[in-house]
DNA sequence: GTGAAACTCTGGATCGTTCCAAGACATGGT
DNA sequence: ACCATGTCTTGGAACGATCCAGAGTTTCAC
């Protein structure tokens, strides 16, 4: 019988390792080794321990656990800053598709919280008192920082997102390719006849955001088509995006535009609608994201969908191999995005 | 000098509380109270003791921290079901919040993932294994089974959500007063001029819907205003929500429709897109959650905003008691939400 | 100068698990 | 019988922190 331990308590203390190999007559290794090595035991001695865990529910004790092999099986994931007024839910979805590959090989995710002004914030802290076995990085376009940081504290890491910045990064990373997702996007307005296909898209110093306008021109100039005084280069706002649709539109009367983002279009969308011209058939658009957004507005917004749910089983994948083998050095994975086509093209 | 552990290895172990010791010349013992009772060492010891630390880089162990005082600072929340096709993006915000307010008293947030189809699912091993301090639970209005679950298990848990099937329950709760928001939705649509204003809603064994409906109806009958056919109910999704309003304003024509959720809103604006009707000129629309979709949809729905900031940093100050005092049974907490006014109304 | 109270600091035990090295037990060949 | 050879099981030590009880030191009133 399991000896109660501090006495006089009525909600009972969960089992521990020593309470099963009491019920069960064994020592408390062989108990230990019912659980993470069941083969190393002869099968009678197995079933008993095994019915004396059911019986008493008993559960390894995390921080023991953790104490003793030195991994915590948590991944740490900051907490993306969270942007109002966008349609900017990706990291919704991914966090999601996320947690549930970890789930699946057992580790859970540990969420912090981060400066937004700090990108370095949290992540010390956690490493320092050993509180997750590794991390995944989302933000690898706003610079190298993070992962140029833990790579000298010698933390364990993978990215979604590759090294932008540093060519020469040795942590495993999987991305989207985007470029071929503008590609795919443009191919499919120029297949609805469009010939006139106008890119709204960030900043020059966004590399992102010039990789993603890479795949538009290609396509465009693969068919022939002029990209003259088509392109528009501005901020990850609405009211920019509106205003760069503003300018295009006049301009240069374009019939379907493709925008580096789900919240550009929607500033095209404020454009249209001043104008009362029809979204899908007056002119027709294409984003980025496949966001909530997208999927809801009328009469729907034909979206390029990056596979997060493949993505996160990817670096989930990378990370097993990392914690396995400290060593582990992968290359790069780059996946294909999907059209989401909609009524808006 | 810290003695190097594990010789030959080149990734320094992190220091422990023994190397922080020698290196002061104290015992264990006062590091540890330089830590967690600096109010107990003598002044210039406690300045000895922190050079120490700070020298070192030394954080305590979170693995063995828990071991010995029983307490992880993790709190678990169980991943909430992604809603594709919806507009229902208020779980991002709270979690956004949740894990800000509760990392300010040093907690932080372990995410898991459970079967969808089993709403008690992974709460238990976390619980057996004393991986977490307690839980947040969200999803209150699916029934009470997760709250009824965690209390016969003596699990400590705050919830999101008042107890709507158990007026008995005694864990602290936190909900947002959405009949009142509901009554402001309309109010706000009435002084605007509207009359005949209509209500989209859910079905009638939604507790959560009948008592947005409630706040509606009242705010009607308050100012006199007729309600009758201007009621529908259905599910929480857009194409019910753009088929409940076409047949409402086939029907009766309003001029105005409060929508129990964004998404019935987006389905309303199926049917106005349909109908080439103008949002916000020719009909008002007002919807609930303030998702990204109803603040970047032109011309911006106007909806109300649930306190997610607020709920968090109230959920965490109840939890923080929770944890000091086992029995403490607080008072739920209903916070009011605010009307943002956008284009559509 | 003495004693007691208050303040500081220390060493050993402990939390629940896994690692380690060795003991107990069968099996099989000589 | 006997010893090698595995297979299975065991008790003690360790992970790094905090709890606990007691030892050492200071402070201060008398």
């Amino acid at each position: 019988m399991a000896v109660p331990r501090s006495g006089g308590h009525i909600s009972a203390a969960p089992p521990t390792l020593a309470d099963v190999a009491e019920l069960a007559g064994v020592s408390r290794q062989t108990v230990s080794n019912a659980v993470n090595n069941p083969d190393l035991l002869r099968a009678d001695t197995l079933a008993r321990v095994q019915e004396a865990i059911d019986k008493l529910g008993y559960q390894p004790n995390r921080a023991a656990r953790s104490l003793r092999t030195r991994a915590s099986h948590l991944i740490g994931l900051r907490m993306p800053a969270l942007q109002e007024g966008t349609a900017n839910a990706m990291m919704d979805r991914f966090v999601h598709s996320f947690v549930e590959a970890a789930a699946e090989t057992g580790y859970h995710v540990l969420l912090f919280y981060g400066d937004p002004a700090d990108p370095l914030d949290g992540y010390d802290e956690l490493l320092r008192s050993t509180a997750v076995d590794a991390f995944v990085v989302t933000d690898t376009h706003l610079g190298g920082q993070q992962t140029t940081w833990l790579q000298s504290r010698r933390a364990r890491f993978v990215s979604f997102g590759r090294p932008w910045t540093q060519p020469d990064a040795k942590h495993p990373w999987v991305d989207v390719d985007l470029a071929y997702g503008a590609e795919i996007a443009t191919e499919h307005l120029i297949e609805r006849g469009h010939t006139k296909i106008a890119w709204i898209g960030w900043h020059k110093d966004s590399l992102l955001g010039e990789e993603r306008r890479s795949g538009w021109f290609h396509a465009m100039h693969a068919h022939g088509l002029s990209t003259t005084g088509l392109a528009s280069r501005t901020e990850d706002s609405i009211s920019s995006g509106k205003a760069a649709a503003d300018a295009i539109l006049d301009e240069t009367q374009p019939t379907a535009l493709v925008c580096a983002s789900d919240t550009l279009a929607m500033g095209v969308l404020h454009s249209l609608f001043e104008r009362r011209l029809r979204l899908g058939e007056d002119v027709a658009v294409v984003g980025f994201d496949d966001s909530q957004v997208a999927q809801t507005v009328p009469p729907g917004i034909t979206s390029v969908r990056p596979p997060l749910e493949e993505a996160a089983r990817e670096l989930v994948k990378a990370l097993e191999e990392l914690l396995a083998t400290p060593s582990y050095a992968a290359p790069g994975v780059m996946l294909k995005p999907a059209l989401t086509v909609r009524g808006s093209s």
